[in-house]
RNA sequence: GUGGUUGUAGCUCAGUUGGUUAGAGCGCCUGAUUGUGGUUCAGGAGGUCGUCGGUUCGAGACCGAUCUUCCACCCCA
């Protein structure tokens, strides 16, 4: 025998439940998808290299997976380059394929690859695995999904604003109340960045805010420090520390802040367009809120920064993120397209589905109804009527063997199916069938039409 | 990539300062019941204690390595 088989660090398998349990939530996102006009797209698992490397940051690359080469790829390699041992300048050499990071990357060269196709504004789904070489956690794994929708080719700040309701639309069709849709600018920070003296620290500066509620304040003016932020910089923050209050009052006291940056007011006039044109149209179940701390994500963003939180009741990280990337397309060599977009995690919305018994128990139905099987003569009976069955879309199947009774009943059970049905000698003689309610434990002798239209009503 | 944590039957977990043949509950299989599952009763199977190595007369327990789980960083869905 050999030992145990595994699989990968950070991977999981699926059992039926499971997988229909997903099914639920891709399915309501699709459709969510759909009827806002979005279209879908599929792209390689992999990509080249150069197509990734470089686009998500120093960290991003680290945890990039690599795709060596075939053949004798040690071969080629120049014995000084070989000897230095220095991985970042062997990995080029051995490695040129690469799992996608994300969906956005990829997407950007999709559209640089297919301009002359595509019909701007293109509007695009996807919903596909990516993999990232992290250390799992929980909710936090090797292999996800990520379903994107994202629009390329229009500036305009509808698009942000229906985003924000597509997202409302789909955790409210999932029945998931409590969800905070975070918004920022980037244009707000990179602003601050620069009335503080840190504009040409934005990164470091972000970074270092985004961490406000989870390190706390001091912290986070220490870290500012060690990156070199002058003090006085720092201090004129004082009032984004205390920054609370409703949208307005926030966007009041970030207006003193950036008065002297036309930049950082262009950022607060789009996110005041975006608020009143979501609070004329109103969310069922999400709420919009303004967080200036908030500046996770890729580098790429240039104008609305999304975060989706989960109910507070649950602890999770972001369950879906996204925004506005003015020059995406420019890595690719595709000038003056802009693009915006958004991103559900899969995998952590189910988790805290799961936690919150949100999955409707019809989910994880397998067949209504289980023939039993008394021997040859009653199984082809049986089929016949399973046909019938069938054609009129009930979910229908014979047990293949005659098997004992009580295996054939405890197979039922076990798999949940809500009916059975008995065809012996006798039905078979009179034409009938007995149907049994595996739930009630009723049972009734029926014809193929009331057999039917029994199973159907319920 | 850094620091910590976890692993015993299919599942959830006991297992004393290192000491005979490693246990429980649930689940599973068989029978009571040859055309009736879920309840009940009787019986049964199932573990090289994550893996490899070390210390010891003796290791599930101690030490090391490795894999895995979860957590905190980093970063992120």
């Amino acid at each position: 025998m050999a030992q145990k088989p595994s699989i990968p660090k950070g991977t999981r398998d699926f059992n039926p439940e499971q997988v229909a349990k997903r099914h639920y939530i891709f399915n309501t996102i699709k459709q969510a998808f759909e009827t806002f006009g979005f279209q879908p797209i599929e792209t390689p698992s992999f990509e080249n290299s150069d197509t990734l490397m470089g686009k998500y940051g120093e960290e991003g690359d680290r945890l990039i997976f690599k795709i060596l080469n075939s053949g004798d790829f040690l071969g080629k390699i120049d014995e000084t380059i070989y000897s230095e041992k220095n991985s970042t300048k062997l990995t080029p050499k051995i490695s040129e394929k690469a799992l996608r990071y994300d969906l956005t990357v990829p997407f950007a060269r999709y559209v640089v690859q297919h301009q002359n196709e595509i019909e701007f504004p293109f509007k695009r789904y996807q919903i596909q695995p990516v993999w990232r070489a992290d250390r799992p956690q929980k909710g936090r794994f090797r292999e996800f999904y990520q379903c994107d929708a994202d629009v390329v080719g229009s500036d305009s700040l509808w698009q942000e604003v229906e985003f924000i309701q597509l997202y409302d639309t789909v955790f409210s069709a999932l029945k998931l109340e409590g969800v905070t849709i975070k918004i920022n600018n980037r244009k707000i920070l990179s602003g601050i960045a620069e009335v503080i003296g840190a504009g040409d620290k934005l990164i470091d500066f972000t970074v270092a805010l985004d961490k406000l509620d989870k390190i706390g304040e001091e912290n986070v003016k220490e870290e500012m420090l060690s990156k070199g932020i002058p003090q006085g910089g720092i201090d004129k923050l004082q009032p984004l520390f205390s920054l609370s209050g409703t949208f307005n009052e926030q966007v009041k006291t970030l207006k003193n802040i950036l008065a002297s940056s036309g930049e950082g007011i262009k950022g607060i006039e789009e996110l005041v367009f975006i608020d009143t044109a979501i609070n004329a149209l109103g969310l069922e179940t999400a709420v919009l809120e303004l967080d200036v701390t908030l500046a996770r994500g890729l580098n790429y963003y240039t104008g609305a920064i999304f975060e989706v939180a989960a109910p507070i009741t649950v602890a999770m990280g972001s369950i879906g993120g996204g925004g506005r990337y003015d020059d995406l397309t420019g890595i690719f060599g595709l000038k003056n397209v802009s693009g915006v977009g958004i991103s559900f995690g899969l995998d952590r919305i189910y988790l805290v589905l799961e936690s919150l018994g949100l999955f409707p128990e019809t989910v994880a139905k397998s067949v209504d109804a289980l023939f039993i099987n008394f021997g040859d003569a009653e199984a082809l009976f049986s089929l016949k009527a399973i046909k019938q069955l069938r054609a009129s879309g009930i979910h229908a199947e014979l047990y293949p063997d005659s098997a004992k009774m009580k295996k054939q009943m405890n197979h039922a059970n076990k798999r949940q199916i809500p009916f059975v049905i008995l065809v012996g000698a006798e039905e078979m003689q009179a034409n009938k069938f007995t149907l049994k309610n595996m739930v009630s434990g009723e049972q009734s002798t029926l014809d193929l039409d009331a057999l039917i239209n029994q199973i159907k009503k319920s």
